[in-house]
Order: structure tokens, then sequence, then C-alpha cells
DNA sequence: CGGTTTTGACCGGCGC
DNA sequence: GCGCCGGTCAAAACCG
């Protein structure tokens, strides 16, 4: 059902992407997780999620082309979060899910890029290294990494390391759509 | 021209 | 000790 992505003994957030390709959320856009707004059900509303279609003047579907904002499919999605411990407020869990035409991501914080690396067992879709630009002004010393999942290219999975403001232990964080 | 990305080198941890 | 692996460094390339 899931994959254990990434484990670390550091502080982190790690997201487990379902391994079935067949469900619609392959086919959404960038979605933000704030953790603060998942209800005691671990249920997250996430509105007006791109589902990467669009419909054309037959009324045919087709996949979104970058770029192209007409007739895109726009809808209210539910995921509900599992975690080993509870997520700690301000905790910010970010999911993504994206069409492969779109590689850059935006989580609402600036990143600078400092490595890519291929890694074992992914060898088409190498690993993105990100520092909070903060860290450069701040001290701040979060890094993420960034990287398709080798069973879905669609599926981009993202890991934080460290603190921005917040302590966030390790946490083992599951995924999926609900309908 | 200055900030950012790219990319091969480098390094530390780990298993054998 | 050696090789593999993943994370980081840093010089060069790139770009607005």
């Amino acid at each position: 059902m899931c994959q254990r992505v990434q484990q670390d003994q550091d502080s982190a957030v790690i997201i487990q992407i379902p391994e079935d390709s067949s469900e619609e959320l392959t086919n959404t856009s960038a979605i933000p997780v704030d953790a603060s707004q998942v209800n005691s059900d671990s249920v997250a509303l996430l509105e007006n999620v791109d589902l990467g279609l669009r419909q054309q003047n037959d009324g045919l579907l087709e996949p979104r082309v970058e770029g192209e904002n007409e007739g895109i499919i726009r809808r209210n999605r539910q995921v509900r979060i599992h975690t080993e411990e509870p997520l700690r407020f301000p905790s910010r869990v970010v999911v993504y899910q994206t069409t492969s035409d779109i590689d850059i991501l935006d989580d609402g914080y600036k990143w600078r890029k400092y490595g890519q690396k291929v890694v074992k067992g992914n060898p088409n879709n190498p690993r993105s290294y990100y520092r909070c630009e903060h860290r450069f002004r701040e001290g701040c010393t979060v890094t993420k990494q960034v990287e398709r999942a080798s069973h879905n290219i669609r599926v981009v999975i993202t890991a934080y390391r460290g603190e921005h403001n917040h302590d966030v232990s390790l946490q083992l964080v599951k995924v999926e759509a609900i309908q």
C-alpha cells in the first residue's frame, strides 16, 4: 500500500505516498498541508486542487499543458494523514503530487539548490538538495530533498530536515486520498 | 555583474 | 583498509 521512502535519525518529516498509481491523487498539483489545519480525525481539506486535466470543447478530457489555464479541472479533495506520533503544531507537512510536466514546486518557502544526486534504486530520478534561504541571513538550517518516486513518475516525494522555528521530531507520515 | 544553478569532487559513515 | 553510498562543497556555468 505504502512505501517507506526515507528514514533518518535527525529531525525529519517523512512522506509516504500510496503506490497505487491509479489513484486520482497522482494527477493533482502541488498541495501544501498545514498540520495546524488537520482535524482530530487527521483529515485535511485541500481546496481547489488542480487535477492535471483540462476539458476540451467536445467534453473529452486530456492532460493539461503547462501554461494553459482554460478548461482546467479543479476540485476540492480530502486527504487523511497517518502519523506514528501526533503532529505537533506548527509542524508543517507538505505533500506533493504533480503532473510530470511540472518540475518546480512552490511550498511557500524560498530554497536554494546546493546539490543533486542519483540515489540507489531510483536511477532515473535524481534527488535534489535544497537549503532554506534564511540560512544565509538568520541561520535557519532546514534542508529539503525532492525526488520523483521510482514507482510513479508523477509522484514527487519531499522530505524536510531540521527545524524552521519549531521542534519537529521524527515522524512517519502516510497520506492517502479519501474518495 | 551579481545571484543562482549545475556538476564533479570531496568527505564521512557503514558494512564487509 | 576498501568500496559503496548519500550528503555537501565549491568552482564554473548560467541567466536576468
